[in-house]
DNA sequence: GTCTATAGTCGGATAGAC
DNA sequence: GTCTATCCGACTATAGAC
């Protein structure tokens, strides 16, 4: 009875670092090349299980796949991002926010955001799985646009138009919100062609900061011009 | 012999159609996701020739792929992108252009990049394989980066040193062209993402001029504020 | 609950018929 | 030069042993 009651024990543990081990290696797996490209082999030789176990937890391999991209966005927490966005959720609720403040808080999440994006020793193979799913919408985008997009833009949305004066589903928000993101996302998404044209083998030191700056003064011109006076 | 002789011609006719319909069936096959993805008999039955024709023609599949990543990169041209290259390849050789002129020329370049990039009614599935490559470098990424994102790219940052008055490799020339690139590029590249939060189901009309007129204004604000005085 | 053996399908590439 | 038949390996999913 005692005995095995513990071998169900270890046996519910193993199973549960089996589901871990599985998706930690579907995020690669997936994460490099899409999920055509990730065979069921190659994910639990990764992840060190028997082929079997991706039907026995996740039903298939599009089961994995929505796993993946489940456990993504509720993990993708960025501690300096996540506290910018809570700051701007607070305070535009306040509605006596002058432009001038808003544009502070747009910056410190602009700031955390390039960091935090262009350091190569954050996950990189989270970003790329995904790039590709809101390049090319397969099942799981509204997992992560809704979880991982709309949770940065709305809140960069509602900024501007605390910067512009102008009403919160104005589209010129949105817009000014994704195109401003852009500025930054481009040296993310293409990185191997950005680094290349400039010779740089990756965005660290005071190279960081060079972008980092030129970004900084570029979301400042940007959104300052047209402040409400 | 006549009759011979006219078989062969229709033959060779045939062969150039073949290798023709396949290179267009991989644009569509291969862009919409990716290398993995396209079966060679998906291919075969959309070019509608035999199976054969790919080893026949291209060696293998990966010889297919660089194929139409040679046709994109020969054949992806916009008469008003290339018109503004041309221009400012030839003015840049001028030293005595102003910062004005510059600026001039750059919106000129931004203005029809935009215009493309945004319509729908150009080839979708080119950029797709364009930017799937940019993003996850294989055997292609040099012919697409050198003969597309170069010959816009370096221009425009070589625009860019007139403007702010700084040395041609000046780093901060080619990280400010990328980024203000990165303003536009993101609505062609998440496209369903900025779409979907706006409610808008394309960028035609008043709402394409809403977004060029927003970034026209972006990249002036950028530019102007630390142009030589 | 976990793993192995295998079914059934589809992939790219080839050899040889026409 | 063009097409067909076929090989062989790899894939996902399942069934049943342990």
């Amino acid at each position: 009875m005692v005995r095995s009651k513990s071998l169900q024990s270890s046996g519910q543990q193993r199973g549960e670092e089996a589901r871990k081990s599985l998706i930690e290696a579907g995020i690669e797996a997936f994460g490099v090349n899409g999920y055509e490209a990730a065979s069921t082999r190659s994910i639990v030789d990764k992840a060190g299980v028997n082929l079997g176990a991706i039907p026995y937890y996740f039903k298939n391999k599009k089961g994995l796949y929505h796993a993946v991209a489940e456990h993504i966005a509720t993990h993708l927490d960025d501690p300096e991002i996540d506290a910018a966005i809570a700051r701007i959720n607070r305070k535009t609720k306040n509605s006596s926010l002058s432009a001038e403040q808003a544009l502070e808080l747009m910056h410190e999440l602009f700031d955390a955001f390039m960091t935090t994006l262009l350091s190569s020793d954050r996950p990189e193979l989270w970003m790329k799985f995904i790039f590709r799913e809101l390049m090319e919408p397969s099942s799981v985008f509204d997992i992560l646009n809704e979880r991982v997009v709309r949770k940065t833009i709305d809140p960069c949305a509602a900024l501007i138009s605390k910067i512009l004066d102008k009403p919160i589903d104005d589209p010129e928000c949105t817009v000014r919100a994704f195109s401003l993101f852009g500025q930054v996302l481009i040296f993310r998404m293409v990185r191997q062609v950005t680094l290349k044209s400039l010779s740089w083998e990756d965005f660290d030191g005071d190279r960081l900061d060079l972008v980092r700056n030129i970004l900084h003064q570029q979301v400042d011109d940007a959104l300052r011009s047209q402040a409400k006076s």
